[in-house]
RNA sequence: GCCGGCGUAGCUCAAUGGUAGAGCGGCGCACUCGUAAUGCGCAGGUUGUGGGUUCGAUUCCCACCGCCGGCUCCA
């Protein structure tokens, strides 16, 4: 049985309550902070002195039980502010005192009691902690209090509750899954990517397997935009300091950008974005009216500088290629061309097998305009632009007010894996600040100059960190479109090489991606080891086969399919990788 | 960057204040084999880097590099 959503918040709120009990009961020293309940389970900050240890955890979790077993009656009650102060500072909860401190006068102060445990809080909370059943505690992390980096770090426990043991063990197993999936480890598995500590950090070597890979969705992409009226250009990878000084980012992405290179005395920098390069090509004629839109594609590979705690395989890395656009248009087609790559949006990421998406529209804080550049007309406009064209193309999304880039609102969209988890996709801008610096312009119907829009997009994001994100999808089973090697022939014994090699040839004329393992192996350990490798077709070839001029198949996912003639094979297998299956 | 943990052979991992071992992988030999691992043998490590403590460090301490879990940030 599965309960709502709100009353699993409930819960894992209050095993976050319970938990701070324990720790209180065993670290009389450490102040509680703040811990509420999270998606999959919940948090609880504190500050110790001493760090909490895997054991300490052990301990915890033993403690939680005995409150548990307790049952104990978790009772709110609404108190006067001055005796909720009174009551923290004499317990030397100082977290809770400022948290108090800083509620609107309004805003009436609650607390709750489990036994000795009192907790500042706004509830609710299941009525006793006997109701409370299956939790784990996961892990101890780092967190600044509040969030922010210049407050003190404090220790956060994280860890799980459900209702039921089976759903807490079918949670777990999902983690499992999720680790074993983890593109850090298949991309080493695999062959498809490493890193290298002698290299530097963040920066990706693509091996021969993801070569093939990223071959394969850059040719794809490619031609998919020139099909959509894209075109295609190229652009350098430094520029004078000249340029990102007239772009901005030297003002405000310099955190983000490398030393600059000194080039005959001049300083260029590695670009961390394509749009400068855009623009100055879009600046080197005086563009009509007629000319608009132009949709301007480039995989661009950038380079922006993360601090060393964020990067994380090839998921959050400091050189990347963005599957980079901009487009330039009249305001009168901003509606249409954000149609049309919602609609690209939506193509590419199904050809992925993406099958959910949420779409969440970015714009301003109202209560702080002045932070963004740009009038109110032309937001409104860019809004009203990107509301229809949701709308027309049948899309829910969500509104995030104070989302917005400073230069523009945006649509971001969310995507969801095989298991669940979310992901960063693609990203649509709106941009009003880049036109406006370089003073980019078209003639108009009535022969004056006139500042065009530019969208700013991204389909898949980076080639990075959009093939970890397939690699932990499809577990390392690409469909047969994406498989580095699509077919392995599997020769039984010596004498059946050259039908193997005739069989391969066949293949190859038909651009198939096929080897052949010719190894003096016996067939189980040949087959075992393509299984390991995820490669979608085994073709077994021995005497029976030669005979009959036929191969037998075996698929990674149905095991043996029998003997069948070549054509039927690749048939079948061009059918596939037509479908993208 | 910050908090905590970690760094031993290509990979996964073991061991110890007295200079390291296994499985897998690799190489060689034999086997010529019918749908997820044939057998035997061999090679492979300045224990991340630099410094310190010590008669002696891979083990203890410090710094740096890198990795892992988070925070903050992000394609």
């Amino acid at each position: 049985m599965s309960i709502s959503e709100k009353d699993m918040e409930i819960l894992r709120h209050s095993t976050s309550h319970v938990m701070a009990q324990a720790v209180r009961r065993l670290f009389p020293e450490v102040k509680v902070a703040i811990g509420p309940a999270i998606e999959n389970g919940f948090y609880y900050d504190f500050d110790k002195p001493e760090p909490f240890t895997q054991q300490d955890l052990g301990l915890i979790e033993e403690e939680m039980r005995k409150i548990v077993k307790e049952d104990l009656p978790i009772v709110g009650r609404e108190v006067p502010r001055e005796e909720a102060l009174g009551l923290f500072n004499e317990a030397g909860e100082t977290y809770k005192v400022e948290l108090i401190r800083d509620m609107p006068d309004a805003e009436v102060v609650i607390l709750y009691r489990q036994g000795e445990f009192v907790d500042l809080c706004r509830g609710p909370h299941v009525e006793s902690t006997g109701k409370i059943k299956e939790f784990k505690l996961l892990n101890v992390a780092g967190a600044y209090w509040r969030g922010d980096e210049k407050n003190k770090m404090l220790q956060r426990i994280y860890g799980t509750a459900f209702p039921t043991k089976v759903e807490l063990d079918h949670y777990l197993e999902m983690l499992a899954e999720a680790e074993k999936r983890d593109h850090r480890r298949l991309g080493k598995e695999l062959d498809i990517f490493s890193l290298h500590e002698e290299g530097g950090a963040g920066l990706v070597y693509w091996h021969p397997k993801g070569g093939i890979i990223r071959k394969v969705i850059e040719d794809f992409w490619r031609d998919e935009h020139l099909k959509r009226g894209y075109d295609l250009v190229f652009s350098p990878h430094i520029a004078k300091r000249d340029l990102w000084e007239i772009s901005g980012h030297w003002g405000w992405y310099r955190e983000n950008m490398y030393s600059p290179i000194d080039i005959d005395g001049v300083e260029y920098l590695l670009k961390p974005m394509n749009c400068p390069f855009h623009i100055m090509m879009y600046k080197t004629k005086t563009r009509s009216y007629r000319d608009l839109p132009l949709r301007w594609a480039e995989l661009g590979t950038v380079y922006r500088y993360e601090r060393s705690g964020v990067l994380h395989g090839m998921l959050r890395v400091r050189g990347f290629t963005q599957d980079d656009a901009h487009l330039f248009m009249r305001p009168d087609q901003l509606e249409d061309e954000l149609v049309g790559v919602i609609d690209l949006v939506k193509f590419m990421m199904e050809s992925f097998s993406y099958k959910e998406y949420d779409f969440e529209l970015s714009v301003r804080d109202p209560l702080n305009k002045e932070q963004y550049v740009g009038s109110d007309d032309v937001w409104e406009l860019a809004e009203t632009a990107l509301v229809s064209a949701m709308n027309r193309a049948g899309i829910k999304f969500r509104r995030m007010e104070g989302e917005a880039k400073f230069y523009g609102p945006a649509i971001d969209v969310h995507i969801k894996d095989a298991l669940g988890r979310g992901w960063q996709g693609p990203t649509i801008q709106v941009d009003f600040n880049l036109p406006e610096r370089f003073d980019i312009n078209y003639i108009g119907e009535d022969n004056a100059p006139h500042r065009p829009v530019m969208i700013h997009r991204t389909v898949l994001g980076s080639m990075e960190r959009f093939v970890a994100g397939l690699i932990e999808h499809y577990n390392g089973a690409f469909p047969v479109w994406l498989a580095p090697v699509q077919a392995r022939i599997i020769p039984i014994a010596d004498r059946h090489f050259d039908y193997a090699k005739d069989v391969e040839k066949a293949f190859r004329d038909v651009d198939l991606r096929v080897e052949t393992d010719a190894r003096p192996e016996k067939v189980g350990y040949k087959i075992r080891e393509a299984q390991v490798e995820k490669i979608p077709y085994m073709i077994i070839v021995g005497d029976k086969e030669i005979d009959e001029e036929k191969i037998a198949v075996r698929s990674r996912t149905e095991g043996d399919l029998g003997v069948m003639a070549l054509p039927e094979f690749v048939a079948r297998i061009v059918r596939e990788i037509r479908e993208k299956i």
